[in-house]
DNA sequence: CTGCAAGGTGTACGGCGTACACCATGGGCG
DNA sequence: CGCCCATGGTGTACGCCGTACACCTTGCAG
């Protein structure tokens, strides 16, 4: 019987057991009071038992980053792109707020998770279904990165590099896999899959999202654009003195 | 003579050295290796020396922020507010380009120091003499924020709130030192000045630059906008196999 | 000459991640 | 039935970390 384990035997831990456990804590005390030794008196257990369930505490942040990963709606159907992508980004946001260490965690990763690039790869997905071409598709992931959160540096050069074992994945595993991600990536690089390493120019990506941004705000000022705030506040009286 | 300490005397520290080999070791070995032993022995000098000169790790840590802020090219004039801000942007970008950590340590800052605020001030100066109505400025200022790096978070409640100690400083010295942001926190805060630590709406604000994202793309789509690389790329014959 | 502040030292404490050797259990197979 | 070994939990130990606290040295102001 499986269930003797209500008083006499404590039920054995597993890797999900654990990934919840540290978000849980993670949520409670804050990320950077969250250690193994603390993790693992919570779960009854001496520290280097975690160690059976995963490799290191890296791998436990990389394991909390795809649980909280896992909780952003999966898109909805039946919308144009743009209400597809901004109920997902939305979403995303808000897993983000309900984990607040999870915007500084995913900044600290340097490896991609299965987790981390079939997210991507559906956004991108999004995009190409939008009727965006590959190339605008690539800068327009870019740009939106930084405000999904911040994974989009060298969003395309993954594992290989100075990395030692890189993790012997051919690319028809990948063009699989995440078929999106590889299609964009192959028209950065002007359809050669050997180059798809090579990560692309960082700087006209930020220039891109910068003068498209910078662009906004000129139509806004342009149009007289003020807030639903602002209005209220020109017909309301003005309220402390201030009024010199 | 100050000079005989060529050999005999070393020099004796102070807070810029210690600041300047602080950001010299963390550029060379990686923000995550920087630890005050290591510091220390890289001035030749005993780990507690160094509390002689930073309170904690945590205010060297703000120091060296603001020594990477000290590196961003003051705003050039004669030029109206967009190459203005666009300079301004991209030599941020440089400076956090040169101090690979920079952006990930400025991410994990609490408290804004003054140099910060002084860096703000003048990004907000440069929208409101652009003809930006303070209630846009507002908004951009949001926008941008991520673009620029990770702290616009809360803008405008600084010190009050749960800190402990909250620095004495009053509103009229804020409205000395930083008139721009104060302009711009008055205008948000309906012109209520002791309202200006409430903060703002962060879901209006992270929505506002998401559509202005999601426009500017839906626009470049419209338009068959296709970036120079992959001009380039139409043009000439495809690289390597591939081609089904 | 004296005293005191500024700056440097030494020791110590509690916490961290984790390597390594060990032990308990229970299911598969002879 | 009896063994064997994989799985998961334990205990000890190491080297690192930030920093509290008491102390010592120096050089200048009085």
């Amino acid at each position: 019987m499986a269930q003797r384990t209500e008083a006499g035997r404590r039920a054995p831990l597993n890797r999900d057991r654990v990934l919840r456990a540290a978000v849980a804590l993670a949520d409670e005390t804050g990320i950077e009071s969250l250690s193994m030794r603390k993790l693992a008196k919570q779960l009854g257990v001496v520290p280097m038992a975690l160690y059976k369930h995963v490799a290191s505490k890296e791998e436990l942040l990389d394991g909390m980053v795809d649980a909280v990963i896992g909780e952003i709606d999966p898109p909805v159907g039946d919308t144009g792109w743009k209400t597809a992508v901004r109920r997902r980004v939305l979403s995303a946001r808000q897993a983000l707020l309900r984990h607040p260490w999870a915007s500084r965690v995913i900044e600290t990763r340097t490896n991609r998770t299965p987790v981390v690039l079939g997210y991507m790869d559906s956004m991108t997905g999004m995009f190409l279904a939008g009727g965006f071409s590959a190339d605008l598709t690539h800068h327009v992931m870019h740009a939106l990165g930084n405000r999904m959160w911040g994974f989009t540096r060298e969003l395309f050069d993954d594992g290989q590099g100075g990395s030692p074992d890189p993790p012997p994945v051919t690319f028809d595993e990948m063009a699989k896999r995440y078929p999106h991600i590889v299609e964009v990536a192959m028209a950065a690089t002007r359809g050669d899959p050997s180059a798809v390493g090579l990560g692309c120019d960082e700087q006209f990506e930020f220039e891109f999202a910068l003068d498209l941004l910078l662009d906004g705000f000129e139509r806004l000022r342009d149009r007289g654009w003020t807030s639903q705030r602002d209005r209220e506040r020109a017909a309301a009286p003005p309220a402390a003195g201030q009024e010199a």
